[in-house]
DNA sequence: GTGAAAATCACCCTTTTGGGTGAACTCTAT
DNA sequence: ATAGAGTTCACCCAAAAGGGTGATTTTCAC
């Protein structure tokens, strides 16, 4: 797989050092390890990075938390939590921050890599045709007059942002049809043009 | 936490267990234990499921696997492999199927917990969406030609679903001047329509 | 086999968008 | 002061999309 740039933050030096070995073996290029709040925010302005992993106790319990936080707010970026916390008011806070992913220490070095790719692969290969079908079965149950196979395939079509003539010859059919579908489709959907459809969508 | 209907598929009896009595604790209901793909499917057309803990190693090494894609097919529902395996090649099949976790064996209980809850919050109390602005920030970086304070602004209002008018309306400029912005950033972003850029961004 | 739903297609007409050109009027940094 | 980037606007034309009506064929459950 393609080499992130991985920040790494945790104040054990020991336990950094085993990251740092870990991601080194997987051709990630490391940025940090640092450890602590102000230094890992001046890491993330100076490199852009593309994956972060944290140790949730720093120098208070929650500083982890609190730069997951604040990262979401400023990068798209997934973050893995690395801690040995896993009570419930800590877990309440974790939960907030929405992490691709959450390693209960100790943590073998293999399941640190499973971790990272997974996160890569959710975060950077996303499967969209996927996840737009999904949206729209899940759309399907709150909608009183639900989407036909055909409207589905459409509507995953149009959310890649195709023209109507682009479709109507990926379903080999007339560009005709397809209006047609369309219009069944903004109806259902309750919209009068394909941008609106798209952001109900994606 | 709400409990949710958790699908359980393990072939090992003791580590199916053990699995159960940890949901048992969070008051989850578990739909199984099952042992092999089969059942596991007529368990899924039997019961609404919200969540599935797989065993990737069923009868078949990679039976898990083919029983997420499945479901993935039919079903939005977040999946949590419980594994052994972290080899390369697992690892690349298990990724096409976008898990939401990944538990390589031996696990510990905390460590299951914590990864049902994260699961949880990530899947059904919906991270607050990275903002447009935030995305095109990003993308910035990587376009020769970065967009302007005004071309964001109205890259936001494209990617809501409003019309040209719409938003000249909401930003008090003339649908001409609009216009024109538009065009430019369609040059930008190297598209020709709205939809491949709300494509793009959203 | 019948009926309903889904899918296919053809017109027509209006509105919206996309694309080209040209031109002011701010700012701001040199 | 002035060059350049950014924002504002107008006009024109062509292409695409939206919306209405009507009709035929498939498919599938009853």
């Amino acid at each position: 797989m393609k080499p992130l740039r991985i920040l790494v933050v945790e104040d054990n030096p020991i336990i950094a050092e085993d990251i740092c070995d870990c991601l080194k073996e997987s051709n990630h290029v490391i940025v940090g390890p640092c450890f602590n709040l102000t230094s890992a925010k001046n890491l993330i302005a100076a490199s852009d990075i593309e994956m972060a992993l944290l140790d949730i106790h720093l120098e208070q319990k929650d500083d982890g938390i609190k730069l997951a936080a604040w990262l979401k707010e400023r990068i798209p970026v997934p973050v893995i939590f690395l801690t040995a916390f896993s009570d419930e008011t800590t877990l309440l806070q974790v939960k907030k921050t929405h992490p691709a992913h959450y390693l209960v220490k100790p943590f073998t070095s293999p399941q640190l890599k499973a971790a990272i790719e997974i996160t890569a692969a959710n975060f950077y290969e996303p499967n969209m045709q996927q996840s737009i079908h999904t949206k729209i079965m899940k759309l399907n149950q709150s909608i009183p007059d639900s989407f036909t196979l055909r409207e589905t395939e459409i509507i995953a079509l149009l959310c890649q942002g195709l023209t109507n003539r682009e479709m109507a010859t990926e379903l080999f059919i007339s560009e005709n049809t397809l209006k047609t579908h369309l219009k069944n489709i903004f109806i259902k959907a309750n919209v009068n043009h394909r941008s609106a459809l798209i952001q109900k969508f994606l």
